[in-house]
DNA sequence: TCTTACCCAGTTTTT
DNA sequence: CTGGGTAAGA
């Protein structure tokens, strides 16, 4: 075969042709990376070092040069860092840089599933299930193979699911999973293979993808079917993965799929920022990306833009701490600041007090609330704080933990969505029809036996196995499911009248419903903006709205709120003043990862991560006392903040006003 | 046989 | 606060 070498005909521009001044706005790496046109680059950016706002120029300056929107991937962690991006692209150039395909690699998974849903076995209207559905499907499963004739510990749902994910995510076998990670359970290795295929099986007669269905059967469609894959890849002029250190070693594969005819390629990431092993994603996989992509040329960020000096060396000292070494050397040119503080509260109540009372004086002093960020280990741990900040009236948002569309009301009107789309979505009917008084796991199951082989799904009522007893009910679902498919287009009008049907469940389940209520209300309100309602449950599985979204949608518009946020989700953010709260044994590092050296790096990391998010003023608050934690090492700070030396971080101690005038302003003052 | 009510236990991080 | 397991009720 002849090769014929076509010249890059964006980049004849010389530079002096570019609207953006590149050379001005970057540093020399930086351009070197914005730079860089054809074959393979790995670009290892430490934190604050510029990553985005290389990516952002990269992306204006390929556009720039002549390269059509659609022929740029742009991959990333979350949908929302990616539109980000696209959008400060669009601002510092113009519009088109919207117009980039961009979002995570299940997302677009999910969007090469569709469209090629031929090849895959699938039809195009499967539908897509989160984590609890998949751990429901499994559990049901599970109940089926009978494990209790086996008297020993058989592992549970959540294990179960974790197993599987991990197996596909790594691409390893089960067998190699058990004996790695759970050797307990390898002796129930052949009931767990049942379960597996099971599961599988049960996915695809049920027309169901789960999270990893997502980049396995993507990866399977481009791996079979040369063709697509080719023109998939020919697309794909450009390919860009952000936060490569939290890939795994599937989405390592399938970015090799992508770029497969350009081979350009270029990805991103610090292997000292790896927090997401738990799914299946190794900080070694962005070292190997120079063995993957032969010729990579490599590019490394160094010098900090974002923090102070102090904040700087006390995040050194912190993954110092790591039994991994990295060979980072961040430098800043920014000043020294002040020192971080380590501030000690009596207890939970008196740890928020500190925060909002702090927060209040910062805003008083000019800093707005969405400069300052309160992060923490767990979802929960900012419940009281929560509380506190709701009686002071101060409006925050928060990222992570339970969301919005996983809560059980909005899941059942969900349910109702999805069987209208896809009548053959098992666990979308359980849902429909357990809601019924009388109607448990069997009924279900054998209703859904007669669905299954009905040409008319949606008339229930006409089922044998009816007893007189719920007929009545199962009649008004087949009513609510005709009207629902005359309104079928019309999003929100079906989301009307499924709230309408589920309005009296909603009571008899929850104690709470008026709050529940309101909730399904503001999703009809919502719903409006979903062009179909096929899009509107992909969005949603994909990327789920956060719980406090919802009301900051109807909270008065004038001020920016302040963010609240796990610390996974605060991955690439940045503020002026960051918490971090909860800094206790136990709870950074996880006691769950205290036994293993290598959990409890990631748990370094993942502090390491946090404390790189503050440009100015850092605090790290714990509690002495945990009210209701019963373990000892509740009690003590975090391990990893103990042998700090005070010439690194600043002891705080809370004292009450009643001392005359000298209080809080007194504690301020001592550190300024 | 199937459903439901009740009690006890355990609770990471996300697409 | 939710899930799983058990025991009693339909």
């Amino acid at each position: 075969m002849k090769k014929f070498v076509l010249s890059n005909d964006y980049e004849q521009k010389g530079e002096e042709e570019y609207r953006l001044d590149y050379r001005q706005l970057l540093n020399k790496a930086q351009y070197e990376a914005v730079f860089h046109t054809a074959g393979p680059a790995l670009v290892v950016a430490g934190a604050g070092t510029g990553k985005t706002r290389t990516l952002v120029y990269r992306v204006a300056r390929l556009i720039e040069s002549g390269v059509s929107p659609k022929e740029i991937l742009l991959l990333t962690f979350t949908r929302k860092a990616a539109s980000e991006m696209l959008r400060r692209a669009s601002l510092i150039l113009d519009e088109r840089c919207s117009r980039v395909k961009g979002g995570t690699f299940h997302f677009y998974c999910s969007q090469l599933l569709h469209r090629y849903a031929d090849y895959t076995g699938y039809p195009p209207n499967f539908t897509i299930i989160d984590t609890t559905d998949s751990m429901d499907t499994i559990q049901l499963m599970r109940s089926q193979i009978d494990a209790q004739k086996n008297k020993k510990r058989f592992p549970d749902k959540r294990t179960l699911y974790s197993i599987f994910s991990s197996s596909v995510n790594r691409q390893l076998t089960i067998e190699k999973i058990l004996s790695e990670e759970y050797p307990q359970f390898l002796q129930h290795l052949e009931n767990i293979l049942i379960i597996n295929n099971k599961y599988k099986q049960y996915k695809r007669l049920n027309h169901v993808m789960d999270f990893d269905d997502l980049l396995v059967n993507t990866k399977i469609l481009l791996q079979e079917n040369s063709d697509i894959c080719e023109k998939v890849a020919a697309e794909n002029r450009f390919v860009m993965v952000d936060e490569y250190q939290d890939t795994n070693y599937l989405q390592a594969e399938l970015t090799e799929l992508f770029s497969s005819f350009h081979n350009n390629v270029m990805g991103v990431g610090d292997d000292a920022q790896s927090i997401y092993s738990f799914r299946g994603a190794d900080h070694k996989n962005i070292m190997q990306f120079p063995d993957r992509f032969r010729n990579t040329k490599l590019i490394r960020l160094e010098k900090n833009y974002r923090s102070t000096g102090a904040i700087l060396d006390l995040s050194n000292r912190v993954l110092g701490q790591a039994t991994e070494k990295f060979d980072k050397k961040l430098f800043t040119d920014n000043e020294r600041g002040e020192l971080p503080g380590l501030v000690k509260a009596a207890n939970l109540n008196d740890q928020s007090r500190f925060l909002t009372q702090m927060i209040l004086n910062l805003r008083e002093q000019g800093l707005e609330l969405s400069e300052m960020a309160v992060l923490f280990r767990n979802g929960r741990d900012s419940f009281d704080l929560e509380v506190a900040l709701n009686k002071k009236n101060i409006p925050f948002v928060k990222y992570g933990g339970q969301k919005f569309t996983e809560a059980a009301h909005v899941k059942d009107v969900l349910a109702h969505v999805r069987v209208l789309v896809n009548p053959l979505d098992t666990i979308a009917w359980n849902r429909v029809l357990m809601l019924i008084e009388g109607i448990g796991p069997k009924t279900a199951h054998d209703l859904f036996e007669w669905i299954r082989n009905s040409d008319q799904p949606f008339r229930v009522d006409q089922a044998n196995v009816t007893s007189t007893r719920y007929i009545e009910q199962l009649q008004a679902v087949a009513r609510l499911f005709a009207g629902l498919n005359r309104v079928k287009d019309d999003v929100k009008q079906v989301l009307e009248l499924i709230v309408g049907y589920y309005r009296s469940f909603c009571k008899k389940r929850f104690d709470d419903y008026p709050k529940r209520l309101k909730d399904l209300e503001t999703f009809i309100d919502i719903s409006g903006s979903y062009s179909s309602l096929s899009v509107m449950l992909e969005e949603i599985a994909l990327d789920p709205i956060e719980s406090t979204a919802i009301e900051t949608e109807n909270a008065v518009k004038d001020e920016s709120p302040l963010v609240l946020s796990t610390i996974h989700s605060a991955k690439g953010m940045e503020w002026n003043t960051v918490f971090v709260i909860q800094c206790l044994d136990g709870i950074i590092p996880s006691g769950y990862s205290v036994e293993d050296p290598d959990k409890l790096d990631e748990e370094i990391r993942l502090l390491y991560v946090a404390s790189t998010r503050a440009k100015e003023q850092l605090f790290f608050t714990y509690p002495v006392l945990h009210q209701g934690g019963y373990r000892d090492y509740f009690t003590n700070p975090s391990r990893f903040l103990e042998e700090i030396p005070d010439e690194l971080i600043e002891p705080w101690i809370l004292m009450e006003e009643s001392n005359t005038d000298e209080s809080q302003k007194k504690i301020q003052s001592s550190s300024s």
